[in-house]
DNA sequence: GGGAATATTTTCGAGACCAAACTATTAGGG
DNA sequence: CCCTAATAGTTTGGTCTCGAAAATATTCCC
Protein backbone atom coordinates (compact mmCIF):
# COMPACT_ATOMS: atom_id res chain seq x y z
CA UNK A 1 0.00 0.00 0.00
CA UNK A 2 1.81 3.27 -0.90
CA UNK A 3 1.17 6.33 0.65
CA UNK A 4 1.03 9.64 -0.94
CA UNK A 5 3.89 11.82 -0.33
CA UNK A 6 4.05 13.47 3.03
CA UNK A 7 3.76 17.47 2.49
CA UNK A 8 4.37 19.78 5.44
CA UNK A 9 1.07 21.33 5.41
CA UNK A 10 -0.52 18.13 6.18
CA UNK A 11 0.77 18.20 9.83
CA UNK A 12 -0.97 21.58 10.08
CA UNK A 13 -4.33 20.84 8.68
CA UNK A 14 -3.82 17.48 10.94
CA UNK A 15 -3.18 20.09 13.87
CA UNK A 16 -6.26 22.47 12.97
CA UNK A 17 -8.66 19.82 12.64
CA UNK A 18 -7.23 17.76 15.82
CA UNK A 19 -7.87 21.17 17.97
CA UNK A 20 -11.01 21.84 16.75
CA UNK A 21 -11.95 18.15 18.00
CA UNK A 22 -10.01 18.85 21.49
CA UNK A 23 -11.64 22.06 22.08
CA UNK A 24 -15.07 21.02 22.83
CA UNK A 25 -13.74 17.50 24.32
CA UNK A 26 -13.17 19.05 27.44
CA UNK A 27 -14.21 16.50 30.47
CA UNK A 28 -17.46 18.27 31.96
CA UNK A 29 -19.53 19.79 29.82
CA UNK A 30 -21.24 20.73 32.82
CA UNK A 31 -24.99 20.79 31.76
CA UNK A 32 -24.82 18.31 29.42
CA UNK A 33 -24.29 20.11 26.42
CA UNK A 34 -23.29 18.87 23.21
CA UNK A 35 -20.14 19.94 20.74
CA UNK A 36 -23.06 21.41 18.47
CA UNK A 37 -25.34 23.29 21.18
CA UNK A 38 -21.85 24.79 22.52
CA UNK A 39 -21.15 26.16 19.41
CA UNK A 40 -24.51 27.31 18.96
CA UNK A 41 -24.57 29.01 22.36
CA UNK A 42 -21.18 30.36 21.81
CA UNK A 43 -21.96 31.87 18.06
CA UNK A 44 -24.94 33.83 19.07
CA UNK A 45 -23.30 34.93 22.41
CA UNK A 46 -21.03 36.69 19.74
CA UNK A 47 -23.02 37.25 16.59
CA UNK A 48 -24.28 40.93 16.32
CA UNK A 49 -27.89 41.79 15.50
CA UNK A 50 -27.93 41.01 12.22
CA UNK A 51 -26.53 37.72 12.56
CA UNK A 52 -28.20 36.01 14.88
CA UNK A 53 -30.49 33.99 13.15
CA UNK A 54 -30.74 30.26 12.40
CA UNK A 55 -29.17 30.16 8.55
CA UNK A 56 -26.22 32.45 9.59
CA UNK A 57 -25.39 30.11 12.44
CA UNK A 58 -26.22 27.09 9.96
CA UNK A 59 -23.95 28.68 7.74
CA UNK A 60 -21.39 29.67 10.16
CA UNK A 61 -21.29 25.91 11.62
CA UNK A 62 -21.17 24.59 7.76
CA UNK A 63 -24.33 22.39 8.37
CA UNK A 64 -28.16 22.21 7.07
CA UNK A 65 -30.85 24.61 7.65
CA UNK A 66 -32.72 21.19 9.53
CA UNK A 67 -30.09 20.26 11.88
CA UNK A 68 -29.94 24.14 13.03
CA UNK A 69 -33.37 24.28 13.58
CA UNK A 70 -33.55 21.21 15.72
CA UNK A 71 -30.48 22.41 17.56
CA UNK A 72 -32.34 25.92 18.39
CA UNK A 73 -35.29 24.17 19.30
CA UNK A 74 -33.41 22.10 21.89
CA UNK A 75 -31.94 25.34 23.82
CA UNK A 76 -34.73 26.86 23.59
CA UNK A 77 -36.65 24.01 25.36
CA UNK A 78 -33.79 24.24 27.90
CA UNK A 79 -34.59 27.82 28.52
CA UNK A 80 -31.25 28.83 26.96
CA UNK A 81 -32.01 30.90 23.88
CA UNK A 82 -35.28 32.76 23.55
CA UNK A 83 -37.05 33.44 19.29
CA UNK A 84 -37.87 36.75 18.51
CA UNK A 85 -39.54 36.78 14.91
CA UNK A 86 -38.66 40.28 13.17
CA UNK A 87 -41.62 43.04 12.36
CA UNK A 88 -40.01 43.89 9.82
CA UNK A 89 -39.24 40.74 7.66
CA UNK A 90 -41.50 38.13 9.77
CA UNK A 91 -39.65 35.77 7.69
CA UNK A 92 -36.77 36.51 10.03
CA UNK A 93 -36.29 34.74 13.33
CA UNK A 94 -33.62 36.40 15.92
CA UNK A 95 -31.93 34.54 18.62
CA UNK A 96 -30.98 35.74 21.97
CA UNK A 97 -29.16 33.60 24.67
CA UNK A 98 -31.63 34.13 27.99
CA UNK A 99 -30.00 34.77 31.63
CA UNK A 100 -29.54 31.33 32.06
CA UNK A 101 -27.94 30.79 28.40
CA UNK A 102 -25.15 33.69 29.58
CA UNK A 103 -25.09 31.97 32.69
CA UNK A 104 -24.36 28.48 31.01
CA UNK A 105 -21.69 29.95 28.64
CA UNK A 106 -19.26 30.96 31.38
CA UNK A 107 -18.52 27.16 31.18
CA UNK A 108 -17.60 26.97 27.83
CA UNK A 109 -15.21 23.96 27.54
CA UNK A 110 -13.85 25.84 24.36
CA UNK A 111 -12.16 28.36 27.17
CA UNK A 112 -9.09 26.14 27.94
CA UNK A 113 -8.28 26.25 23.97
CA UNK A 114 -8.80 29.89 25.06
CA UNK A 115 -6.39 29.95 27.64
CA UNK A 116 -3.60 28.19 25.88
CA UNK A 117 -3.97 31.23 22.55
CA UNK A 118 -4.03 33.53 25.98
CA UNK A 119 -0.47 32.14 27.31
CA UNK A 120 1.06 32.51 23.54
CA UNK A 121 3.94 35.20 22.97
CA UNK A 122 2.24 38.33 21.75
CA UNK A 123 3.88 38.16 18.56
CA UNK A 124 2.82 35.01 17.30
CA UNK A 125 -0.71 35.73 18.17
CA UNK A 126 -1.01 38.22 15.91
CA UNK A 127 0.52 36.51 13.33
CA UNK A 128 -1.60 32.84 14.35
CA UNK A 129 -4.65 35.17 13.65
CA UNK A 130 -3.50 36.79 10.82
CA UNK A 131 -3.00 33.04 8.79
CA UNK A 132 -6.19 31.92 10.32
CA UNK A 133 -8.09 34.44 8.75
CA UNK A 134 -6.14 33.90 5.23
CA UNK A 135 -7.18 30.20 5.69
CA UNK A 136 -10.66 30.73 6.40
CA UNK A 137 -10.86 33.30 4.04
CA UNK A 138 -9.78 30.98 1.16
CA UNK A 139 -11.97 27.91 2.66
CA UNK A 140 -14.76 30.06 2.88
CA UNK A 141 -14.72 31.41 -0.66
CA UNK A 142 -13.66 27.71 -2.31
CA UNK A 143 -16.78 26.96 -0.67
CA UNK A 144 -18.94 29.34 -1.39
CA UNK A 145 -19.83 30.43 2.08
CA UNK A 146 -19.92 33.86 3.64
CA UNK A 147 -16.60 34.37 5.78
CA UNK A 148 -17.59 35.81 9.09
CA UNK A 149 -15.52 38.59 11.10
CA UNK A 150 -15.60 41.38 13.63
CA UNK A 151 -17.00 44.77 12.43
CA UNK A 152 -13.84 46.71 13.13
CA UNK A 153 -11.76 45.02 10.53
CA UNK A 154 -14.48 44.79 7.77
CA UNK A 155 -14.49 46.78 4.87
CA UNK A 156 -17.96 48.68 5.62
CA UNK A 157 -16.81 49.64 9.04
CA UNK A 158 -16.64 53.56 9.32
CA UNK A 159 -15.18 55.56 12.30
CA UNK A 160 -16.79 58.91 12.39
CA UNK A 161 -14.11 61.14 13.99
CA UNK A 162 -15.84 64.85 13.17
CA UNK A 163 -18.14 64.46 16.46
CA UNK A 164 -16.83 66.99 18.93
CA UNK A 165 -17.65 64.73 21.75
CA UNK A 166 -14.03 62.29 22.61
CA UNK A 167 -15.61 58.57 21.65
CA UNK A 168 -15.85 58.80 17.79
CA UNK A 169 -19.07 57.26 16.57
CA UNK A 170 -18.94 53.75 14.77
CA UNK A 171 -21.13 52.83 11.94
CA UNK A 172 -21.42 50.31 8.99
CA UNK A 173 -21.37 51.61 5.89
CA UNK A 174 -23.49 48.05 4.57
CA UNK A 175 -26.54 48.36 6.47
CA UNK A 176 -26.15 52.47 7.13
CA UNK A 177 -26.51 51.55 10.94
CA UNK A 178 -24.45 53.31 13.87
CA UNK A 179 -22.78 50.40 15.81
CA UNK A 180 -22.37 50.25 19.85
CA UNK A 181 -18.95 48.95 20.62
CA UNK A 182 -20.13 45.98 21.56
CA UNK A 183 -21.53 45.58 18.20
CA UNK A 184 -18.52 46.55 16.32
CA UNK A 185 -16.18 44.03 18.18
CA UNK A 186 -19.53 40.67 17.60
CA UNK A 187 -19.30 38.05 14.32
CA UNK A 188 -21.07 39.42 11.11
CA UNK A 189 -22.28 37.72 8.57
CA UNK A 190 -21.98 40.56 6.11
CA UNK A 191 -18.29 40.52 6.59
CA UNK A 192 -15.65 41.48 3.79
CA UNK A 193 -11.82 41.64 4.37
CA UNK A 194 -10.69 45.53 3.65
CA UNK B 1 -28.17 41.18 28.20
CA UNK B 2 -24.62 41.98 29.37
CA UNK B 3 -21.61 40.56 26.89
CA UNK B 4 -18.59 39.59 28.50
CA UNK B 5 -15.01 41.85 27.64
CA UNK B 6 -14.30 40.95 24.38
CA UNK B 7 -10.90 39.58 23.97
CA UNK B 8 -8.51 39.32 21.17
CA UNK B 9 -8.37 35.64 22.12
CA UNK B 10 -11.59 34.59 21.18
CA UNK B 11 -11.30 35.52 17.97
CA UNK B 12 -8.11 33.11 17.38
CA UNK B 13 -10.54 30.82 18.72
CA UNK B 14 -13.33 31.53 16.96
CA UNK B 15 -11.40 30.89 13.70
CA UNK B 16 -9.88 27.57 14.90
CA UNK B 17 -13.60 25.97 15.37
CA UNK B 18 -15.15 27.69 12.52
CA UNK B 19 -11.74 26.44 10.50
CA UNK B 20 -12.07 22.67 11.51
CA UNK B 21 -15.74 22.64 10.27
CA UNK B 22 -14.94 24.54 6.99
CA UNK B 23 -12.77 21.51 6.34
CA UNK B 24 -14.86 18.95 6.36
CA UNK B 25 -18.13 20.60 5.01
CA UNK B 26 -17.42 20.68 1.54
CA UNK B 27 -20.04 20.30 -0.98
CA UNK B 28 -19.57 16.93 -2.15
CA UNK B 29 -18.32 14.03 0.16
CA UNK B 30 -18.54 12.23 -2.90
CA UNK B 31 -19.23 8.48 -1.36
CA UNK B 32 -21.23 9.84 0.93
CA UNK B 33 -18.88 9.80 3.33
CA UNK B 34 -19.60 11.80 7.28
CA UNK B 35 -17.56 14.17 9.08
CA UNK B 36 -15.82 10.99 11.73
CA UNK B 37 -16.01 8.64 8.34
CA UNK B 38 -13.11 10.97 6.65
CA UNK B 39 -11.67 11.61 9.98
CA UNK B 40 -10.92 7.83 10.41
CA UNK B 41 -9.72 7.16 7.01
CA UNK B 42 -7.25 10.31 6.94
CA UNK B 43 -5.83 9.04 10.68
CA UNK B 44 -5.36 5.35 9.71
CA UNK B 45 -3.76 6.55 6.28
CA UNK B 46 -1.27 8.89 8.30
CA UNK B 47 -0.92 6.90 11.54
CA UNK B 48 2.15 4.74 12.08
CA UNK B 49 2.19 0.54 12.43
CA UNK B 50 1.75 1.27 16.32
CA UNK B 51 -0.95 3.99 16.11
CA UNK B 52 -3.54 2.31 14.00
CA UNK B 53 -5.93 1.11 16.65
CA UNK B 54 -9.34 2.03 17.79
CA UNK B 55 -8.33 3.52 20.95
CA UNK B 56 -5.31 5.57 19.30
CA UNK B 57 -8.04 7.05 16.80
CA UNK B 58 -10.37 7.46 19.82
CA UNK B 59 -7.77 9.55 21.76
CA UNK B 60 -7.17 12.08 18.65
CA UNK B 61 -10.54 12.10 17.84
CA UNK B 62 -11.82 12.94 21.18
CA UNK B 63 -13.89 9.99 21.20
CA UNK B 64 -15.70 7.11 22.93
CA UNK B 65 -14.23 3.62 22.08
CA UNK B 66 -18.24 2.72 21.28
CA UNK B 67 -18.31 5.24 18.82
CA UNK B 68 -14.97 4.49 17.11
CA UNK B 69 -16.36 0.37 16.94
CA UNK B 70 -19.20 2.08 15.53
CA UNK B 71 -17.34 4.25 12.74
CA UNK B 72 -14.79 1.48 12.02
CA UNK B 73 -17.24 -1.13 11.78
CA UNK B 74 -19.40 1.24 9.28
CA UNK B 75 -15.68 1.59 6.88
CA UNK B 76 -14.91 -1.93 7.02
CA UNK B 77 -18.70 -2.98 5.81
CA UNK B 78 -17.98 -0.18 2.84
CA UNK B 79 -14.57 -2.32 2.03
CA UNK B 80 -12.40 0.69 3.26
CA UNK B 81 -10.41 -0.11 5.92
CA UNK B 82 -9.46 -3.90 7.08
CA UNK B 83 -9.49 -4.95 10.77
CA UNK B 84 -5.96 -7.14 11.34
CA UNK B 85 -5.75 -8.82 15.16
CA UNK B 86 -2.63 -8.92 16.74
CA UNK B 87 -0.32 -11.71 16.73
CA UNK B 88 1.71 -11.30 19.68
CA UNK B 89 -0.90 -9.07 21.59
CA UNK B 90 -3.98 -10.87 20.60
CA UNK B 91 -6.23 -7.63 22.22
CA UNK B 92 -5.00 -5.26 19.59
CA UNK B 93 -6.71 -5.20 16.70
CA UNK B 94 -4.89 -2.58 13.79
CA UNK B 95 -7.00 -0.83 10.95
CA UNK B 96 -5.25 -0.57 7.71
CA UNK B 97 -6.79 1.26 4.31
CA UNK B 98 -7.79 -1.03 1.67
CA UNK B 99 -6.72 -0.17 -2.02
CA UNK B 100 -9.92 1.67 -2.41
CA UNK B 101 -9.79 3.37 0.91
CA UNK B 102 -6.26 4.59 -0.54
CA UNK B 103 -8.64 5.83 -4.19
CA UNK B 104 -11.55 6.94 -1.62
CA UNK B 105 -8.99 9.55 0.36
CA UNK B 106 -8.06 11.07 -2.95
CA UNK B 107 -10.82 13.12 -2.30
CA UNK B 108 -10.52 13.92 1.36
CA UNK B 109 -12.72 16.93 1.52
CA UNK B 110 -10.14 18.45 3.90
CA UNK B 111 -7.72 19.13 0.95
CA UNK B 112 -9.49 22.46 0.63
CA UNK B 113 -7.65 23.45 3.65
CA UNK B 114 -4.47 21.88 2.61
CA UNK B 115 -4.22 24.09 -0.48
CA UNK B 116 -5.10 26.89 1.34
CA UNK B 117 -2.08 26.26 3.65
CA UNK B 118 0.36 25.59 0.84
CA UNK B 119 -0.14 28.84 -0.33
CA UNK B 120 0.60 30.68 2.73
CA UNK B 121 3.55 32.72 2.94
CA UNK B 122 6.91 30.42 3.93
CA UNK B 123 7.75 32.19 7.07
CA UNK B 124 4.08 32.54 7.98
CA UNK B 125 3.52 28.38 7.84
CA UNK B 126 6.67 27.86 9.62
CA UNK B 127 5.32 29.94 12.55
CA UNK B 128 1.60 28.31 12.05
CA UNK B 129 2.81 24.90 12.93
CA UNK B 130 5.02 25.94 15.82
CA UNK B 131 1.54 28.10 17.60
CA UNK B 132 -0.65 24.84 16.70
CA UNK B 133 1.78 22.64 17.78
CA UNK B 134 2.28 24.82 21.53
CA UNK B 135 -1.37 24.94 21.57
CA UNK B 136 -1.89 21.31 20.84
CA UNK B 137 0.11 20.29 23.85
CA UNK B 138 -1.19 22.54 25.58
CA UNK B 139 -4.85 21.47 25.05
CA UNK B 140 -4.07 17.77 25.31
CA UNK B 141 -1.90 17.67 28.09
CA UNK B 142 -4.70 19.70 30.13
CA UNK B 143 -7.25 16.95 29.29
CA UNK B 144 -4.78 13.95 29.77
CA UNK B 145 -4.96 13.01 26.13
CA UNK B 146 -1.95 11.67 24.24
CA UNK B 147 -0.36 14.39 22.18
CA UNK B 148 0.22 12.98 18.58
CA UNK B 149 2.93 14.03 16.25
CA UNK B 150 5.26 12.68 13.47
CA UNK B 151 8.31 10.56 14.57
CA UNK B 152 10.83 12.88 13.26
CA UNK B 153 10.03 15.90 16.15
CA UNK B 154 9.54 13.02 18.62
CA UNK B 155 12.35 13.19 21.62
CA UNK B 156 12.68 9.17 20.72
CA UNK B 157 13.71 9.51 17.72
CA UNK B 158 16.88 8.49 16.14
CA UNK B 159 18.90 8.76 13.60
CA UNK B 160 21.75 6.23 13.41
CA UNK B 161 24.96 8.04 11.38
CA UNK B 162 27.47 5.21 11.82
CA UNK B 163 26.56 3.42 9.15
CA UNK B 164 28.70 3.49 6.12
CA UNK B 165 25.56 3.70 3.38
CA UNK B 166 24.55 7.29 2.56
CA UNK B 167 21.14 6.88 4.07
CA UNK B 168 21.50 6.92 7.84
CA UNK B 169 19.19 4.24 9.79
CA UNK B 170 16.74 5.97 11.65
CA UNK B 171 14.74 4.45 14.58
CA UNK B 172 12.72 4.90 17.97
CA UNK B 173 13.97 4.42 21.27
CA UNK B 174 10.62 3.53 22.46
CA UNK B 175 9.53 1.24 20.63
CA UNK B 176 13.03 0.13 19.88
CA UNK B 177 12.48 -0.39 16.03
CA UNK B 178 14.17 0.95 12.86
CA UNK B 179 11.93 3.10 11.11
CA UNK B 180 11.51 3.73 7.21
CA UNK B 181 11.15 6.92 5.85
CA UNK B 182 7.48 6.04 5.55
CA UNK B 183 7.09 5.59 9.43
CA UNK B 184 9.03 8.32 10.16
CA UNK B 185 6.73 11.09 8.91
CA UNK B 186 3.74 9.58 10.29
CA UNK B 187 1.28 10.18 13.19
CA UNK B 188 2.44 8.24 16.58
CA UNK B 189 0.04 8.35 19.64
CA UNK B 190 3.53 7.51 21.54
CA UNK B 191 4.88 11.46 20.30
CA UNK B 192 6.49 13.09 23.19
CA UNK B 193 7.92 16.91 22.58
CA UNK B 194 11.60 17.45 21.89
C1' DG C 1 -3.96 -19.07 39.94
C1' DG C 2 -6.68 -15.00 40.48
C1' DG C 3 -7.66 -10.24 40.32
C1' DA C 4 -6.59 -5.95 37.89
C1' DA C 5 -5.65 -3.76 33.64
C1' DT C 6 -6.13 -3.33 28.57
C1' DA C 7 -8.46 -3.37 23.90
C1' DT C 8 -12.44 -3.82 21.73
C1' DT C 9 -17.39 -4.69 20.81
C1' DT C 10 -22.31 -4.36 21.89
C1' DT C 11 -26.42 -2.06 23.38
C1' DC C 12 -29.33 1.81 24.31
C1' DG C 13 -31.22 6.38 24.16
C1' DA C 14 -30.47 11.17 22.73
C1' DG C 15 -28.54 14.10 19.34
C1' DA C 16 -26.51 15.42 14.78
C1' DC C 17 -26.90 15.22 10.17
C1' DC C 18 -28.71 15.52 5.28
C1' DA C 19 -32.25 15.50 1.93
C1' DA C 20 -36.62 16.53 0.73
C1' DA C 21 -41.14 18.23 1.48
C1' DC C 22 -43.65 21.89 3.58
C1' DT C 23 -45.30 26.70 5.41
C1' DA C 24 -45.04 31.48 5.52
C1' DT C 25 -43.46 35.72 3.87
C1' DT C 26 -41.42 38.93 0.70
C1' DA C 27 -39.52 40.48 -4.02
C1' DG C 28 -39.82 41.05 -8.97
C1' DG C 29 -41.94 41.09 -13.51
C1' DG C 30 -45.40 41.20 -16.57
C1' DC D 1 -52.35 43.20 -9.04
C1' DC D 2 -51.52 38.53 -9.85
C1' DC D 3 -48.05 35.04 -10.60
C1' DT D 4 -43.89 33.29 -10.06
C1' DA D 5 -39.55 33.07 -7.83
C1' DA D 6 -36.70 33.57 -3.86
C1' DT D 7 -35.94 33.53 1.17
C1' DA D 8 -36.30 31.90 6.15
C1' DG D 9 -37.66 28.33 8.95
C1' DT D 10 -39.80 23.99 10.36
C1' DT D 11 -40.97 19.09 9.89
C1' DT D 12 -40.10 14.29 8.66
C1' DG D 13 -37.51 10.05 7.90
C1' DG D 14 -33.47 7.53 7.98
C1' DT D 15 -28.59 7.01 9.03
C1' DC D 16 -24.69 8.15 11.76
C1' DT D 17 -22.53 10.04 16.09
C1' DC D 18 -22.06 10.17 20.75
C1' DG D 19 -21.46 8.82 25.73
C1' DA D 20 -22.26 5.55 29.31
C1' DA D 21 -22.46 1.13 30.75
C1' DA D 22 -22.10 -3.75 30.31
C1' DA D 23 -19.87 -7.68 28.08
C1' DT D 24 -15.86 -10.34 26.05
C1' DA D 25 -11.32 -11.61 25.39
C1' DT D 26 -6.66 -11.24 26.45
C1' DT D 27 -2.66 -10.08 29.01
C1' DC D 28 -0.17 -8.41 33.21
C1' DC D 29 1.39 -8.97 37.71
C1' DC D 30 1.54 -10.31 42.50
Amino acid sequence: MKRKRIRASIEIVERLLELGRLAYGSLPAEPGLTRTQWAALHYFARANNYSRTASAFGSFHATTPGTVSETISNLVRRGLLTRCRSTSDRRNVYLDLTERGWEVLRNDPSGTLDRAVEELPAGQATMLADALTRLTAKVAGEQRRPLFGVCRRCKYFEVDRTSVVDTPREGCRLLNVLLDSEDAAALCVGFEQQ
